[in-house]
DNA sequence: CAAATAAAAGAGTTTATACTCTTCTACTAT
DNA sequence: ATAGTAGAAGAGTATAAACTCTTTTATTTG
């Protein structure tokens, strides 16, 4: 569905989001250890979401990733996209280039349905709204 | 959402049903033009459904890959299932292994419904309910 | 200012998927 | 029978995704 470096960013940022209520930061070691990912990888992905806006960063000591309000209300649609692009939102399911609705595959209309069952399930999913249940231990980011 | 190979196996097996529907059968040459595909890997991708049981074929001159009625009624969830296993409808959206109503990932529940969704859409579409408007040009297989 | 900490950057490796090439075997029409 | 057609099989290559390692640069605390 999506792929495993958006999977990783998707539960980084969950963490992030969950540690940032009280303008807290966190290091990418924590982090690492909180979704269960290899240290360098989370940390380049970090790094490309940082450049496109989606999550802020400090350096130093007491230094690390954080997000601010308006980050908190970013989707996961937006992560998403900033990581995969568009292909799981406008890709064809068979994966004709010209597939459209002038030019549809067999199972275009099917697909169109789905993916938009999927870019709305994502875009209503906020970054900020999983803190309480995070904190609760009734959500899990990894294992 | 499905991998390469996959929708290459869905492609060949809509055109082999169109072909099939009085006896007709079609070789490798001939379905690799009309869905654009490598010649030799749609090849194997058809030798490995045969094993499986989801497309008949014959050797020899005016042989080929053809389909019976029962294979008329497979659905695309079947090829998806042979090519691609059960992950696309039993995995977790952010990649945990251990996710489950139990053990949720945030967006466990969510994933659910969708995965649903795609199953359904996938079981209810049969491999004989295109023919006509393949045959009509209404729906394409290639580009 | 110095030391410690943490992100940034980029090159390198591994692994899986996609795709190709070649050879062999079976069948069937003439 | 035999020649032509078509599938079967398996090894081999290419490419992209996933993951790692090392070095550099920035910042902040003492």
């Amino acid at each position: 569905m999506v792929s495993k470096t958006c999977e990783y960013a998707i539960r980084a940022m969950l963490f992030i989001a969950q540690k940032s209520v009280n303008d807290a930061k966190v290091g990418v070691k924590q982090i690492a250890r909180a979704i269960d990912s290899p240290e360098p990888f989370i940390a380049k992905i970090l790094q490309d979401l940082g450049k496109k806006g989606l999550v802020l960063s400090a350096k130093g000591p007491t230094g690390g990733f954080y997000l601010d309000n308006a980050g908190l209300k970013k989707s996961l649609a937006d992560i998403v996209y900033a990581v995969d692009g568009d292909k799981l939102f406008t890709g064809c399911g068979l994966g004709l280039k010209s597939c459209s609705a002038k030019m549809p595959c067999p199972v275009h209309d099917e697909f169109v349905v789905v993916r938009k069952h999927i870019k709305s399930m994502l875009q209503n999913a906020k970054l900020g709204d999983y803190n309480t249940s995070l904190e609760l231990g009734e959500k899990y980011l990894k294992r």
